[in-house]
DNA sequence: AATTCTTTACGAAACCATTCGTAACCCAAA
DNA sequence: TTTGGGTTACGAATGGTTTCGTAAAGAATT
């Protein structure tokens, strides 16, 4: 099991996923309360979202009490690498740098923020291992 | 107008958009050609769409003469800081930081794709100040 | 005990993306 | 003129997502 199977959380779900990563483990009411906060949706329509979510493995859930809470099945870095490699592949061609030209050459960011992708840089660099030819575009461990 | 009803591409549509960038301007049977190379697609769903993204406003068409000829409604950039800027608001909060982090810390880049990363917040610094906004980050209302 | 509130489960409707079959049309070649 | 290949247009089937109405069951309140 590799990162094939991975689920693909559709936009409603990532929606709920972020209640979920935010706040931890919930209840349909509570995660409802919150997506409430931000749109009109009914009770029952979070509810068999969380029911689908949990049909597909995107979360588990414990049904040991009567109201059920749920909690996301992978971590959040996890889910988020799919969506990355996602859109990656739809829009960027596979070039992460790319991407990452366009998510901060567009857009505001502070010089904190920058300093801190600076860091990383390094960081990236200490772990650089020459030996290494650099596949960034094949994931093809069988 | 603003950003507001900018188009938002499904999967396919960006399939086929990414010829239509890579290659400019191109009959139905151009594009089908090339996604064929990646997988088993049939012509009229090519066509069909072509047609659908024409409607949507996705694409715009020459049909002066019998085979039209499609090319993107909206340039490559504008397109893909749309959809980082969906990607950022479903699944990473908003926060950009997070995105680049997850972006390069879960992926093998070069060092020369590192060193062009750091020539980007270089610049960034520079315009830092902003008695001038970016050219490219302000289409805002007319 | 009866009523009300909360919760789960289920089914169906509405909508959208994707795919393709079929027909009509044009043009060029026979 | 007829045939055949390539093209567009259209409609429909399929499958997935999202929404919600309704029913059933448990828990709390009266």
């Amino acid at each position: 099991m590799g990162k094939n199977n991975v689920p693909r959380p559709t936009e409603s779900e990532l929606e709920i996923l972020q209640v979920l990563w935010q706040h931890g483990p919930s209840t349909v009411r509570f995660v409802n309360d919150e997506l409430s906060k931000r749109r009109d949706v009914g009770y029952t329509t979070t509810l068999k979202l969380l029911q689908l979510m949990h049909e597909k493995g995107i979360v588990a859930r414990d049904d040991s009490s009567r109201t059920h809470v749920y909690r996301p099945a992978l971590r959040e870095q996890e889910t988020q690498g799919v969506l990355i490699d996602r859109l990656l592949e739809a829009a960027f061609g596979g070039s992460a740098l790319k991407l990452v030209q366009q998510a901060l050459g567009n857009r505001k960011t502070s010089r904190a923020e920058l300093d801190q992708i600076r860091d990383l840089l390094d960081s990236m660099d200490d772990q650089q291992d020459p030996d290494q030819p650099s596949p960034t575009a094949t994931p093809d461990t069988k």
